[in-house]
RNA sequence: UGGGGUAUAGCCAAGCGGUAAGGCAGCGGGUUUUGAUCCCGUCAUUCCAAGGUUCAAAUCCUUGUACCCCAGCCA
């Protein structure tokens, strides 16, 4: 797809301009820094396109750091999972992959260096007194009984964490700030805690692990990060991300800036809901296509540059949004429409016998892969007596403004003949099962010589040739465009949110698709093999999404 | 009067004292062997509200209002 070739422009962008113009950066660094501990969603996308994006706009480097300082959370598995959506969106992270575990030595020396400065202690209020110390939003805490241990002691207390002599929960190192701030993240923050839990890059080396708001800052300091973006809800952490910079000794600045999340309508983007889906088995799985993960946007058959354009689309601001789907839908429709090969299938088949045409005759049709762009070639469609059309492309009687098949009058069939309905035969419900037609010879490839005007064309696949196929129809998990409000998601979820056609018919030539490779399934929408369980003898597609209907609306007036 | 943020169309979003970009959605029309695509047209006398400054205000000032975030040894 051809993807809007104008750079973005926000209030970020327009900030590193200032810095660049300014001379406080000669260079752009940034970073994604995903905590391991679950799946990438769309909303990640959009924090990945805005750093790496800028990155590659300003000739910089964007670092991909996984957060991992709570290792009770995390898995390796999501490392790679994360490393695999990163690229496959289309970008490449600077150097190594680097972890907040690669700087614990050095995260160490900072805070014996805060302790040293008397702007640290080790603090033996529980969990619930701690809380108690800290205050409410509109009264202040009060101090720590630990809160004027000595320096020495401090060190040796820490040292003493260091060495696994104190159990969990026992104590803390605190940074003293002011528990009277109105920041509630000033209050004496805890910076380290003992966790005797094995760490996947670490394994069993320590037993104290710094917290966020510590390690978040030191380790864009150590990598040379200029911009540090994150989402709104750190703007009260800024006073303490600034803080650990202020009072260590370490000689870069970042700064970090703060936009807002991404809402999709009719989805949810919060880990937890998003894990109780999968763990209700409400979905398949994480990669289930109806899940807003970026896993799933792959399997479902987005392209990357979908989603891409999507990010660019959608902007960046610090305003709360919620973003309505049909904007994502746009993006797909325009990169698929431009780039994928038409074909043919039928979702739910009736028959045609075309009478007037050989019993045992297949005849090979050459129709074109896309409707305006010639280089994507023709394929070979046969045709025969016997074809299957959609039930919905067939009515006994209709009004001038359904263009499809109709007792006694003709349609075009997609890429061939036209044909007539001349009878039907129907099952023991009234459903058409056979409609009967004749077909003109003379009209394939041209009109009918008589001036006949056939304005219908529908599609259709021979019965004898097609191949069986499932084909799986998705839709919006939600019935409701803010499921995240419900009091019970459960009770707002869709139904009819996944549709499975069994046996659908399509043309042979879909034996060759390749999983996750879009086609557009001609009137009907884009879809693509699906990457998990299409196997051989057994093709299984997915709606990635549908055509624009307007045909739907107004035969809903 | 706890603090930090944000208010521009149905949804996103430009705008940065000189007279409201763009996208999505919608609506009307044209082309079409996909009811798709494509093309044309249309869609904010007004920017949360009310005052004020100014020749000129979405942009500056004042006072309000609404919504979001913060009291994890999560990130």
């Amino acid at each position: 797809m051809s993807e809007t070739e104008s750079r973005p422009t926000n209030f970020i962008r327009q900030i590193i301009d200032t810095d660049l113009a300014q001379g406080k950066h000669t260079s752009v660094q940034t970073r994604f820094p995903p905590e391991p501990n679950g799946y990438l969603h769309i909303g990640h996308a959009k924090a990945i396109c805005l750093n790496f994006g800028i990155a590659q706009d300003y000739d910089g480097l964007c670092n991909l750091r996984f957060d991992d300082t709570n290792p009770e959370k995390e898995d390796i598995d999501y490392v790679h999972a994360i490393e695999k959506d990163v690229h496959w969106l289309g970008y490449e992270w600077a150097g190594d992959v680097h972890y907040s575990s690669d700087y614990f030595d050095q995260l160490h020396g900072y805070a014996v260096e805060l302790i040293e400065k008397g702007l640290a202690y080790v603090c033996f209020l529980n969990g619930e007194q701690t809380r108690e110390y800290r205050g409410t939003l509109k009264e202040p805490g009060k101090n720590s009984p630990y809160r004027d241990t000595s320096v020495e002691e401090n060190l040796a207390l820490f040292e003493k964490m260091r060495n696994g002599e104190f159990k969990e929960g026992e104590c803390s190192l605190r940074a003293k700030i002011d528990m009277a701030s109105s920041f509630m993240c000033m209050r004496d923050p805890i910076i380290y805690r003992v966790k005797f839990a094995h760490h996947h890059q670490t394994g069993d080396k320590w037993c104290i692990y710094p917290m966020y708001d510590f390690t978040h800052c030191i380790s864009d300091a150590i990598e040379g990060i200029t911009h540090s973006l994150c989402s709104l809800e750190f703007q009260d952490n800024r006073r303490l991300y600034d803080w650990v910079i202020d009072n260590i000794s370490i000689k870069t600045q970042p700064r970090q800036y703060e936009f807002s999340r991404l809402n999709l309508e009719y989805t949810v983007m919060s880990k937890r809901k998003l894990n109780s889906l999968v763990e209700e088995n409400l979905v398949s799985g994480w990669d289930d296509p109806r899940m807003p993960t970026i896993a799933a946007f792959r399997r479902r058959g987005y392209t990357p540059a979908s989603i891409r354009e999507f990010a660019k689309r959608i902007g960046v601001t610090k305003m709360d949004n919620t973003v309505e789907m049909s904007v994502l839908e746009a993006c797909i429709r325009e990169d698929l429409n431009d780039n994928a090969p038409r074909a043919m299938a039928v979702l739910d088949p009736i028959k045609v016998v075309i009478e007037n045409f050989d019993q045992d005759k297949v005849e090979t049709l050459n129709v074109k892969n896309h409707p305006s762009d010639e280089s994507q070639g023709t394929r070979e469609v046969p045709f025969t007596r016997e074809l299957y059309i959609e039930a919905e492309d067939f009515r006994e009687e209709a009004n001038k403004k359904y263009k499809r098949l109709v007792l006694g009058k003709e349609v075009r069939l997609r890429g061939a003949y036209v044909i007539k309905a001349e009878r039907f035969e129907t099952d023991d419900q009234g459903k058409v099962t056979t409609v009967y037609c004749s077909y003109d010879p003379e009209t394939l490839g041209k009109n009918p010589a008589d001036g006949r005007k056939v304005k219908g064309v529908i599609h259709w696949v021979s019965a004898s040739e097609a191949l069986d196929a499932e084909v799986r129809l998705y839709d919006r998990l939600f019935t409701v465009p803010n499921p995240g409000a419900a009091d019970d998601f459960h009770s707002v979820m869709n139904d009819e949110s996944l549709i499975v056609i069994e046996h659908a018919k399509v043309e042979p030539y879909l034996v060759n698709a390749k999983p996750e490779a879009a086609f557009q399934f001609e009137r009907q929408g884009y879809f693509c093999l699906d990457n998990q369980d299409s196997v051989e003898g057994k093709l299984v597609f997915n709606r990635t999404v549908g055509l624009r209907d307007t045909w739907a609306k107004i035969e809903a007036k």
